[in-house]
DNA sequence: AATTAATGCTTGATATATTTAGCAAAGCTA
DNA sequence: TAGCTTTGCTAAATATATCAAGCATTAATT
């Protein structure tokens, strides 16, 4: 199985946000956040993922990439040029694992900082 | 209600196919494009979406647009920069509805022609 | 003309997305 | 310690996507 909601959680979990946080936000039930997080669902709705997206500040076409959607072939290389205006831009090129470990770390620091 | 099925349709008839043609191209079931083409559905998958734009020979995002769903910004004003290497280029701009006619002019066109 | 085949469509079945209600563990507050 | 809140989660309900079967009309074929 596609494990795209490690990533989608971790993303939220580095913003320090809860799932009903993200409820208000989103309009999208924590029921199915959490369903999401944990891969349960096959192909979530393009709407879906575009208001994460949004609220995570992430490319909308990397979630459809990650939940494993056909992506636009103009969309050059998602691999490599990803993340351009995330913290981690600083750092460099990066791998999708590598920037979900970085993630989590940042969440681990954070709540180390009281 | 959006009209989306008119344009899959009319794709579909200037190509001179028939349901069951697409069905044995696409692996979706003649029913389920039988009513994609009467906009039944609200929200096909991206993977259905994409099978048809390769056969067609239309962008992908086009027909994300068509049906509603967010696409890529990345994705430069599908509105004017539209249909490059179809028939219709030779033509200059042209609007969705105009293009639609188009389509279904060649389509008439072609069934005079025996 | 009668049969057969092809075509678009509708209906009922199944699968899956998304929500609502609510539980259980952990955290707070008094 | 006892109660209130928050948080993540699950289960049951509802909605919607997708398919398999079959029907009605039209086009071929004999």
């Amino acid at each position: 199985m596609n494990n795209y909601g490690e990533y989608i959680k971790a993303l939220r979990e580095s913003k320090g946000l809860t799932l009903r946080d993200v409820e208000k936000k989103t309009e999208v039930s924590n029921a199915y956040l959490s369903q999401l997080e944990s891969s349960k669902i096959k192909q979530p709705s393009p709407t879906t993922l575009y208001k994460l997206a949004e609220l995570y500040g992430v490319k909308y076409e990397v979630l459809m990439e990650k939940v494993g959607y056909p992506v636009p072939k103009g969309d050059v290389s998602l691999k490599s040029r990803k993340s351009e205006k995330t913290i981690l831009h600083r750092i460099g090129e990066v791998t999708s694992e590598e920037e979900m470990e970085l993630l989590d770390y940042l969440k681990f620091i954070r709540s180390r900082k009281k």
